[in-house]
Order: C-alpha cells, then sequence, then structure tokens
RNA sequence: GGGGAAUUAGCUCAGCUGGCUAGAGCACCUGCCCUGCAAGCAGGGGGUCAUCGGUUCGAUUCCGAUAUUCUCCA
C-alpha cells in the first residue's frame, strides 16, 4: 500500500464532494438552474406580471453604455416618463455584461470565485403600481415560500435616511419587513449602500437589500452574521435589491417627487443558484459546471479544490476564466456584435484572447478550443434564450477564427520574445526594458504577463514600472489625439431640428446655433438649422452634402452632414457673413439621387439574398453611398458565380417591374406583424419607419432615402463577393450610372483586346494562343541567351591574361542587362581559380563595370572588389560598392570605362611585386 | 480617432545595419525505390519581393504616399 501524495488525497476528496453534489441533486427540494429561473418567471407571472424576453446584451444607439449592465437598462424610457411599458408590472431574465468600471474588472474574473462578466439578473417591476409593500411581502414569498430559504439566514437592510437630502428614514419598508423577519435582522443603511441612483441625474430612491447567510452553523454561533452584512464576506451576500424609485434628481442636486412610484428590483441569477443549491461558488453550480466538465475534458485536467497547490488554483483560475468568458462571447456574438478592433466589438475580442490567454499558460491548450464549449451551451440555455440555438454555427465558427487568429498572433509574440530573451542573455542583462515589453504587447498583441512568465524562464525579469509608463504615455498620446477643440455653441435660437429631407431637397431655413471645430488643426463650423433637407449619416447612408444660399447671395458650401444626440450638424468650411438671415438649404441633388438609388438596390438585393441563399441571411453592416454600396451578411460559404448571377437578375427584374416605394410610419409591433426585417439584436423605438418595395418582396424598418419607384434604379450590377470575418460575406455593387459606366468599361477594354489581338469573334481563342507562342518565344529566347553566354564566357576565357599567378580577364562586353553579366562573372568565378575579371558595359547611356575575384584570392591576399572598385568606379564618374569577391559600379560616363580596366589591370600587376 | 507593425513562391515564413546570381519547410510536377499510417531518394516548375513615387552607381532592404491586414490606446 502506498501513501497518498497531496494531489491524490484532494482528488479522492473531490470525489466524495462530487458524489455529495449528485446525491443533493436527488434529494427531493433540490432545485437545478432551470427550475429556479422558472420557479422565478412563474411566480411573478401569478402575481400579474408579463414576462418578456431579455433585451440584446448588445446596446446600439447609446453612446454611455456599449453592453446592458442591469435589468433595468431596458426599461429606462418607462422610468424616466419617455415611453409606456407593455404592462404596468413586468418581469424577466436579463442577460447583462459587465467588464469594467465600479462594478467589475476584467482581470479579477476567474481569479476569485464569485466574479463574472456576463451573469444574468432576474428582476420584477412595478410602473406607477405596486410599491414597498408588495415589493417586500413576494420577496420574502418568493425566497422562503417558494425557494425554501430558512428565514433564519436571512437579513434585510433599509434607508437609514439621509439629512444633505433630506430623506427620512424608511420607516414603511422597515415595518413591511418587521412583519417576516425579527427587528435584528433588519439593518439601517447608509445612502451609499441603501439609495440606489441611476446616475449623476435621473430617477433614484431608496432600496433595501436581502442578504443570506450561507455560513455553518458553529461558524454562525461565533460571529452574529448581522455584523457581516454588507463587510464583503464571501459568505454573508447580498442576492437581492429591491430598488423603490421615487425621485427624480436634477441637474442641481435637488430631488424632486416622481409622478409615480416604480419599483425595480434585481438578483443575480447566478448567486442565487449557489445559495440554494449550498454552494461555496457560484461555478460550482449547474450554471457552470457543464461547461467546467467540458473545459476538464478537453484539457484533460481537472478542477479540484483550490488549496491543493500554486498549479491547481491556477488550473482553477483559468477553467472558471473559460467557462465564464465562453458565455459572454457567445451572447454577444448571438446579439450581433462580432469581435472587432474598435468599440464594443474590441471588447469581446478583450474577453476572448483573455480566455484563451488562460487556456494557453495554465491548461496548455495549444489549439481552439473554446467554440467547443458552445454547443453545450446552447444546450443548456437554448430553452430560455432561442438566439443562442439559432446562431450557434455562426458563433462557433466566429470564434474558432478569433482563437486561431489569435494563437497565431502569440507563436508570433513567442519567436520575438525568445530572440529578444537570447539577445539579452548574450549581453548579461536580467531585465528584459519596459519599452520592449511594451513594443511586444502594443505592436504584437503579447500580453506582458506572458512576458514575464516566459522571461523567468530564461532567469530574468521585465521591468514593469517602465511598461507601464509607456502605457500611460499611449494614453495621453490617444486622449490628446481624440479631442477634438470644440468651441461653444452660439446659439441664436432654439428650435427641435426636423428633417424635412424625405419630401424635398430644398427647404428655406434659419440657422439656429453654429460653432467653430478644430480637429487635426484644420478649423470647422458645425451649423445647425430649425429645418433641413440634409440627411445625416446613418444606418449605413452617408450624410448630404450641399449648399446654404443665404438671402444676400453668399454660399456655404455643406461637405457633410451627421447626428449628434438630437442636433443635425451641417458641416462648412466657413460661417456666412450674416448667420441670422433666411436661407434655402438645396442638397446636391444629383449625388442624393445617386444614393437614394444606392440605397433601395441594397434592399432589393437583401431580398434577394434571403430569397435565393435562404432566410439565415441577415444584415451585418452596410454602407450606402453615391459611387456604390456595400452590404455585409450572415451566410457559410462562399456564393457561387451561378447564385450571384441569379441574385443580380433576381434584382434587375425587380428593378423593371418598377416598383413604387411605399413609407409607413407605425408602431414596431406592427410592423414585425407585416414581417418586416429588423437587425438582429437591434432595439427600436415604439414607432419605426418601415420601407416597403411590394409587401410580397421587401419590407425593411429604415429611415434612410429612397427612390420613387425601383425603374429609377435603372440597372444593378455586383462588382464583388467576399469574406469579411467567419460567417460573414460581402457583397459589392453598382446602380444606375455606375453601373452602365462599369459595363461600358469593361465592354471597351474587351473590344479593344480583340482588336488588339485580331481576333473579334474569339478574344479567348486569341489570348490562348498568344500566351502560348510567348512562352515558346521566352523559352528560345532563354536558349539563345544561354548560348549567347557561353559563347561570350568562351571568348572571356580566350581573352585571359596571367599576371603573376593571376588569371587576368579585363573586357568590354555587348549585353542587354546587368544580370545577364553577373551571371557570366559567377560562371566565371565558379570555373576558373585565382580570377581577376573586370567587365565593362554600357546599359541604357550609362557605363557599367562588373568585378568579380576568386574567393581563394579574396582570402589568401585580403583582396576586396568592393574597395577597388570604388575607386576604379571614379574613371566613369560615379560610385560603386559590393561585397569582396563580386562588385558592381555605375557612372555617367561610358568613355572611361577602358581607362578603369587598364587601371584595374595595373593594379593586379603592382600587387604582384 | 491616434500610435506601432506587417505585406517576399499556392501555404507558413527566413532574409540582421543597401551589393552574398531571392531562400527554407510544406504543397505541386517528373523519375527512381517501394507498398503500414506525415514515406524515402534524385531532379524540376513556380516570385514585376503589395502598388506608386523618391534617395543611390545600385533598393526586397532606406524615405514618402496609397491599399489591405494585424495590434495597442481612446
Amino acid at each position: 500500500m502506498h501513501s497518498l501524495t497531496g494531489a491524490e488525497q484532494a482528488c479522492s476528496l473531490y470525489l466524495e464532494v462530487v458524489s455529495n453534489k449528485n446525491n443533493y441533486y436527488n434529494s427531493m427540494n433540490s432545485l437545478t438552474s432551470g427550475d429556479i429561473r422558472r420557479k422565478f418567471l412563474d411566480f411573478f407571472q401569478s402575481k400579474g406580471h408579463l414576462i418578456v424576453p431579455s433585451a440584446p446584451i448588445v446596446i446600439k444607439n447609446d453612446p454611455t453604455l456599449m453592453f446592458t449592465n442591469a435589468g433595468m437598462n431596458q426599461f429606462k424610457d418607462s422610468f424616466l416618463g419617455q415611453g409606456r411599458p407593455l404592462s404596468p408590472r413586468i418581469a424577466d431574465t436579463q442577460k447583462c455584461l459587465r467588464v469594467s468600471g465600479k462594478h467589475n474588472d476584467l482581470e479579477e474574473v476567474g481569479v476569485d470565485t464569485y466574479h463574472h462578466t456576463m451573469f444574468e439578473m432576474l428582476g420584477n417591476w412595478s410602473f406607477g403600481d405596486y410599491f414597498k409593500k408588495e415589493a417586500i411581502e413576494w420577496a420574502f414569498e418568493l425566497l422562503t415560500g417558494v425557494y425554501k430559504i430558512n428565514k433564519e439566514q436571512l437579513y434585510a437592510t433599509v434607508f437609514e435616511g439621509d439629512k444633505k437630502d433630506n430623506l427620512p428614514f424608511d420607516r414603511e419598508a422597515y415595518d413591511q419587513w418587521l412583519k417576516f423577519i425579527p427587528k435584528e435582522k433588519i439593518i439601517a443603511g447608509k445612502k451609499k449602500d441603501n439609495f440606489w441612483e441611476m446616475g449623476d441625474t435621473g430617477p433614484c430612491g431608496p432600496c433595501s437589500e436581502v442578504h443570506i447567510d450561507l455560513r455553518t452553523d458553529d461558524e454562525r454561533k461565533k460571529i452574529s452574521g448581522r455584523e457581516l452584512v454588507n463587510t464583503g464576506h464571501p459568505k454573508v451576500i447580498e442576492i437581492w435589491n429591491l430598488v423603490f424609485m421615487e425621485f427624480n434628481r436634477k441637474a442641481d442636486g435637488s430631488l424632486e417627487k416622481l409622478p409615480a412610484l416604480n419599483v425595480d428590483t434585481g438578483m443575480g441569477f447566478e448567486r442565487l443558484c449557489m445559495a440554494l443549491q449550498g454552494k461555496q461558488s457560484s461555478y460550482d453550480t449547474d450554471v457552470f459546471q457543464p461547461i467546467i466538465k467540458e473545459i476538464e475534458k478537453l484539457s484533460g485536467k481537472k478542477y479540484l479544490p483550490d488549496n491543493i497547490n500554486r498549479e491547481q488554483s491556477q488550473i482553477n483560475i483559468a477553467m472558471r476564466v473559460a467557462a465564464d468568458h465562453i458565455r459572454a462571447i457567445s451572447f454577444t456574438i448571438a446579439d450581433g456584435q462580432l469581435p472587432s478592433n474598435t468599440g464594443a466589438g474590441y471588447v469581446i475580442r478583450r474577453i476572448l484572447r483573455r480566455a484563451v490567454r488562460y487556456g494557453y499558460q495554465a491548461l496548455d491548450i495549444k489549439e481552439p478550443f473554446l467554440y467547443q464549449l458552445v454547443e453545450r451551451i446552447a444546450a443548456e440555455m437554448g430553452n430560455v434564450f432561442p438566439e443562442i440555438v439559432k446562431q450557434e454555427k455562426l458563433i462557433k465558427k466566429v470564434i474558432q477564427e478569433e482563437e486561431t487568429a489569435f494563437l497565431r498572433t502569440l507563436e508570433q509574440g513567442l519567436k520575438k520574445i525568445e530572440a529578444l530573451c537570447a539577445e539579452n542573455q548574450k549581453n548579461d542583462r536580467k531585465v528584459i526594458e519596459g519599452e520592449q515589453v511594451f513594443e511586444l504587447y502594443d505592436t504584437f498583441g503579447f500580453p506582458a504577463d506572458l512576458t514575464a512568465l516566459i522571461a523567468k524562464e530564461y532567469d530574468m525579469r521585465i521591468d514593469e514600472a517602465g511598461f507601464n509608463a509607456a502605457l500611460e504615455k499611449q494614453r495621453s498620446r490617444s486622449r490628446a489625439a481624440t479631442s477634438v477643440d470644440k468651441e461653444d455653441w452660439t446659439i441664436l435660437f432654439d428650435a427641435p431640428a426636423i428633417f424635412s429631407g424625405y419630401e424635398r431637397i430644398e427647404d428655406n431655413v434659419k440657422i439656429s446655433r453654429y460653432r467653430k471645430v478644430k480637429s487635426k488643426g484644420k478649423d470647422q463650423y458645425q451649423i445647425v438649422l430649425d429645418r433641413t433637407p440634409f440627411y445625416a449619416e446613418s444606418g449605413g447612408q452617408v450624410g448630404d452634402t450641399g449648399l446654404l444660399e443665404g438671402q444676400d447671395g453668399e454660399r456655404i458650401e455643406i461637405s457633410d452632414t451627421r447626428k449628434e444626440n438630437n442636433l443635425i450638424l451641417h458641416y462648412s468650411d466657413k460661417l456666412p457673413k450674416n448667420p441670422g438671415q433666411l436661407f434655402k438649404a438645396v442638397v446636391n441633388p444629383e449625388r442624393r439621387t445617386l444614393i437614394a438609388d444606392n440605397h433601395s438596390a441594397t434592399h432589393l438585393l437583401h431580398a434577394a439574398l434571403r430569397k435565393v441563399l435562404g432566410k439565415h441571411v441577415e444584415q451585418r453592416g452596410s454602407l450606402v453611398n453615391p459611387e456604390y454600396l456595400r452590404f455585409d451578411f450572415s451566410h457559410f460559404s462562399k456564393i457561387t458565380n451561378e447564385e450571384l448571377a441569379e441574385i443580380e437578375s433576381l434584382v434587375n427584374q425587380k428593378i423593371r417591374e418598377n416598383i413604387t416605394c411605399h413609407t409607413d410610419e407605425m408602431p414596431i409591433d406592427e410592423a414585425k406583424k407585416l414581417g418586416a426585417m429588423a437587425l438582429f439584436g437591434e432595439k427600436y423605438g415604439n414607432t419605426v419607419r418601415v420601407v416597403t418595395f411590394d409587401k410580397n418582396y421587401s419590407i425593411e424598418l429604415c429611415g434612410g432615402t429612397h427612390v420613387k419607384a425601383t425603374g429609377q434604379i435603372g440597372f444593378f450590377k455586383i462588382l464583388s463577393e467576399s469574406a469579411v470575418s467567419a460567417g460573414i460575406r460581402r457583397i459589392e455593387a453598382v446602380t444606375a450610372l455606375k453601373a452602365e459606366e462599369y459595363i461600358r468599361k469593361q465592354l471597351t477594354t474587351l473590344i479593344e483586346g480583340a482588336e488588339l489581338l485580331k481576333a473579334p469573334n474569339n478574344l479567348l481563342k486569341g489570348i490562348r494562343d498568344l500566351l502560348e507562342k510567348e512562352q515558346q518565344t521566352g523559352k528560345q529566347l532563354e536558349k539563345l541567351a544561354r548560348q549567347y553566354n557561353l559563347n561570350l564566357k568562351d571568348k572571356l576565357q580566350a581573352e585571359k591574361i596571367t599576371v603573376g599567378d593571376i588569371m587576368f580577364i579585363g573586357s568590354v562586353v555587348d549585353v542587354v542587362s546587368a544580370d545577364m553579366v553577373k551571371d557570366i562573372c559567377f560562371q566565371l568565378k565558379n570555373d576558373l581559380p585565382n580570377l581577376f575579371l573586370i567587365l565593362g558595359a554600357e546599359l541604357g547611356g550609362k557605363a557599367n563595370l562588373f568585378l568579380a575575384i576568386s574567393d581563394n584570392l579574396v582570402k589568401e591576399k585580403n583582396w576586396n572588389a568592393g574597395t577597388l572598385i570604388r575607386e576604379l568606379s571614379k574613371e566613369i564618374k560615379g560610385g560603386g560598392g559590393g561585397q569582396p569577391f563580386y562588385a558592381t559600379a555605375g557612372g555617367t560616363d561610358a568613355g572611361g570605362i577602358a581607362t578603369a580596366i587598364k587601371k584595374a589591370m595595373q593594379w593586379v600587376e603592382n600587387q604582384k611585386n
């Protein structure tokens, strides 16, 4: 019997835990995560709540937020009183992502056992309906009645009041809690924990948190849970926050009563599962365990207790990182956010890379593995979040490609870093400079902590301070570059901006405000009008250009139009002398027409793609400008030429049908009923603009400008089809005049080509014949050149003179290229020992010298063709150089060639003595 | 939006501070040897060194512009 090693002991301990866990699952009152989620929703449905699906995790059209980070995000408008909710009582589970800011730091996820990037937030809401009484009553009922939590374990906090805001103690909440739990378990909390605010301004109110004490009985006897609430104890944790929204925080800091009293609650799903399943960590629940099991399979390593040894805890961290991050990545991709190198896409890429990095380092996985976890996630969560199943194929493909790309980056970085370390080792340096570490990171994407790890293998360390300094330098530089110098607005009068460009392209307008902006040292002006026919860049369609014509006859050119919040900004290089006058705003009509052609054609194309390729085709990006249109969409394989022809043909058919364009404004639900195509993961307002070309062909939500009828487009021609990234294809096309020009250009090329070949009826045969002939000619020429060279070589050999023990050849040759001479030089050098060869030639009106010296002479006599030819090149009024055994020179004076050769011979003779 | 980097054979890449007739591995073709799992051996084809300018006697190499891609920061 051998004694068990530490790891083996831990392993058997772990197996016990696992089998206990299984028992636990089999016992009557254990709940799976699926049960827990369903019971929450069922419970609130029974209390008259409407259950809504989770909003997309990716947020568009809100510059302050990239991802949904709380359950209430999608109801922001309702709380602000700007939109009416679908029902006064709503409940849901919301997928959220927190990667930065006060709530979470990406670098902490996985290192501990409770942080997450993506998580679900269970929430129930009241919009001017029920308030504190019901919110607290139901919270208690759900936790103890449905989830069977022992009420002994529960604590509640209530707002203690705040003098500065003149707010009293939350007696109402306190009294309500007192009905369910004893007063020792109700704790008054300060503003920090118990007064919730959305931001500096906006809806806010006191809140009441529910905490749960998950410690063992022994521990509980030693210290009361009351002492540990809100102190960061890992087992006495907040599980539910009930926010009673009753105020609006105004810009001056004062509070104003809201017209209605609202309730906003949020309960972290993963944390709840941990509590209900009696686990120490959310990663031990059945939310994460199935994923971790997969990772164990893929890595061949085990997820064991953290405290075995350092190596094991590194493995655990890596597994937690991978399990957490793959969920975040999968869900964001499902909502249409692909990894990219800017904005939200870059956040996704960073999360993914962090997971790959941990897999690479701690799990020793050197090939793509994360994408293989997607299937598991889809299986586990697909019933609640169908988008993950619907997009499974795309998600897998995108992730795999990203992983492959990053592993390549890592490998290239490894090569660089190893070279660096070897160099350092040679110079006996023990520290890798911060600048170098930063260069690896900045230019090659090689993470600094990996650099440190590898450096350690070479018994070196990295200069961390230097690295951070370099990073900070880059930060401040970026910030400086981003800041465009904006002057304050000059406001002439306040006016809502009305867009009149759907109906007209000319309008009588007044300037309501303007300002100067400075970017890249160029002064520009942004002008806002009271109403404008100019379309501002949006939805892929570029902004309009045109003119502002003053009554006094002054003309201001508008170079671009963009949106900023609710303002439509017209860009111009100068300001009118008299901004207060009346203007005529005129959109460049030809350009607008071309844009409309391309935009409408984009809709026809989108519909055609779905008809020909299938319903899986969805828009992923679009660009519409006067020159061409670019359309990116989800599709998995290269589109065949036949399919492309069919698509193009269908679009052109629809153009010939001259379908009238209908635009309507309607509630979004109505639009969806009509089957309007909306972007995946896009959130729209209540009323939407619907653009229809034949209600049986193309209906899309769209704010762009379109043709009156498709006939105006004239002609549609696809220029190219290509891949953008995994699962995404791109089509570029032209219409109308541009299509005509394209066709004409192509045809002209063909016709002229045929004429040149004198094969007007069979161009292809003409080209084939020509190519064949060319090849033959080339071969013959090569043969002749070889022969010529051979003859030249013989001739030169015959001219050789013996100077001492040196074989001297000096001659002027008649050749067409320097390469030919080079060829001869090397051949002769290979054939003859003790050779000193100098050749002169006149090429393109210039004098050239070529000097070759046998290797043995270079070695034995220390001769150097390079230095020698520099001397000789003076004769031809030029310069030159090369290596010791072969050098060339060029000059302007061809008359000096003979002299140079003579001089070379003299030099050799001199050496003899 | 700003910085850095890359672009060399069908693919993956060498080519350090201008001149070593532009290389390697894989793939391809031909022949030989053979038929046990990435076969071996011999030979061969394939490159306007991304494009356009500049510096130079000479540029794959240095400089500038453009395009595409990667990467970091915002």
